[in-house]
DNA sequence: GTGAAAGCGCTAACAT
DNA sequence: ATGTTAGCGCTTTCAC
């Protein structure tokens, strides 16, 4: 059995009220009274327990990452980011990965609201998340990368997809692009929507051809990266570019190009999204659109914890996205 | 304010304990009770408070993994490999990283010592552990990738670092090389003591000589790699292979040795630790030992969850690795 | 400066 | 089959 309060007030005839108070400094206590509780929890090697403080006090201290995505260098960092700045903060962090299921995101988010946490960071499997403007009455919560734009009274930190997709494209452009594919891998979400957007965006601009199918989806690991540029060239053969709009994808489109002699960035020029170590030495180093995820990872705790202590609290970050460039885009 | 069970209860003419019992299902309740109180329950959309049931149960099902890292591609995929086997076993999971800090390591062991988790998956920051004997009186424990060998009843899962470490020396020694270096990145601890032991095991085996400025400790970082082989390459210039004990520091031997023109394998030949996706397409392509982190994580939620039961259970699992090989070693 | 006691929202033993 | 009630270990008013 455990030791508690109780049992430290007897041991050294005191109150449990007052041991209490020395734990939290919630009120003065003579030097005197204080040693003497200091030593005996000391002895005792006694721990406050968190599960009646957290019932008594109405919070946890803690956050949740709720994350519905592959655990790829984006995934990573961002967790990392929020994980640093809950510990800086003095919160504990639940992390909760959601692998894209709907139906998982949703038992997640109906267990956290019992209580467990202050607050939730979540990125969405969906833009539909209309569930959210009921749970945001109950639980601060504030959105990454995934918003749903019906929602605007719901804090968010992103990148700037629209940008990044915009920036993107143009480079690809200048090289003498006129055909350029892109390979995504979830549907319905603002990242994905935005990204895209930029990019059509940027072939308007241009004047240039657009085409539904140059347009493919792909499962987020190697392997779909694999499978959908194959199909991607073999339904537009004239393709001379593609945007991979994830990091694992871009691995598996080196691969598959590779393994049917297409030369990057000769035959087929390639600019990724999100960037991560080894892109610099692949063969070719990869062009990427830098994101940051650990920052938005950081800032997207603070805006939390500022909403935990003022639920009034709003705003919105979206943060600038750069274009590292290498050699796969021809440059 | 939240709608509590008394709530529900006053609301429908029925008594709180009939309420637990329809929740729980730990007694009979008549159909049409059950109704009545589920529909209530709905209607109100009533979640139970885990706080109060965590104090009065005693027992939270959630799990900590405490993890001692830089955020690599091989921690990535330990959390990957413990959170979804967390959820596949009802588990919420409290992420702690450590950044192997050990002050940071021991706050927050202690913190989740006041019965914030049912159990815990630990990573420590280094060999010496003798607080755990302690902590483990309290609450569950498995050790994860280190260990202190002094306690051999706290239940482990590693990969085979010493036959792993073994192997790839092998290989680099098969392939002509008689100077082989060695960049690790974390001192005292099992894992790199192990994968060092069976380094030497296989120079000694093969007659070959050793030094001990061949081994060489680097920052795990991809700048932490790069420092540390030029410091190596500096103070030993014989060396002809290097064995390199973390992905992200690989990274950066590759970027620092391109950068010299010291050509891989022929100047210098490589073998890396913990497989990665990018590995494949880098040039040249990357040997590494694979260490299964995934799997390491879920066997270990599977002991752990079996501990949580039966406080007794007691295993030590070591994984094999194997090398995959491709260019970066000469093959 | 210190203590007594109420009560947070549940569960479970016990009574009916 | 259902209800009553005593806590779980703490925090916090209120009295002294």
């Amino acid at each position: 059995m455990s030791v508690t309060m109780k049992m430290i007030a007897k041991e050294i005839g005191v109150s449990v009220a007052t041991i209490s108070h020395v734990i939290n400094g919630t009120k003065k206590v003579s030097e005197e009274t204080r040693r003497l509780v200091l030593e005996a929890i000391e002895r005792n090697n006694y721990v406050p327990d968190m599960t009646a403080k957290n019932l008594r006090r109405k919070k946890t201290k803690a956050a949740a990452l709720v994350i519905s995505s592959y655990p790829d260098n984006y995934v990573t960092k961002l967790i990392h980011g929020v994980g640093t700045r809950a510990r800086e903060l003095g919160y504990s962090l639940m992390l909760v990965n959601t692998s894209e299921n709907e139906a998982y995101e949703m038992e997640a988010l109906r267990l956290l609201r019992a209580n467990m946490v202050d607050g939730i960071i979540l990125s969405p499997a969906t833009n539909r998340i209309d569930y959210l403007a009921d749970l945001q009455r109950h639980l601060p919560v504030v959105l990454v990368n995934r918003y749903d734009p019906r929602f605007e009274d719901i804090p968010r930190v992103t990148a700037d997809d629209f940008q990044a997709g915009y920036d993107a494209t143009t480079h690809l452009i200048q090289h003498g692009h006129r055909h350029i594919g892109v390979i995504y891998s979830v549907p319905h979400v603002t990242t994905t929507e935005n990204r895209l957007r930029g990019y059509r965006e940027a072939i308007l601009r241009y004047g240039l051809p657009f085409k539904e199918s140059w347009i493919v989806r792909g499962f987020g690991t190697t392997e779909g990266g694999r499978l959908a540029v194959k199909t991607l060239l073999q339904q537009s053969p004239e393709i001379t570019a593609i945007f991979v709009l994830s990091d694992h994808m871009i691995i598996g489109v080196v691969q598959e190009l590779r393994d049917q002699s297409i030369r990057i960035p000769d035959d087929i020029a390639l600019i990724g999204f999100g960037d991560f170590e080894a892109a610099a030495i692949i063969d070719p180093p990869l062009t990427n659109v830098s994101l940051q995820p650990d920052t938005i990872g950081r800032i997207a705790f603070d805006i939390l914890a500022n909403k935990i202590v003022n639920p009034e609290y709003h705003k919105h970050v979206s943060l600038p996205t750069s274009l590292i460039i290498r050699k796969s885009c021809g440059c």
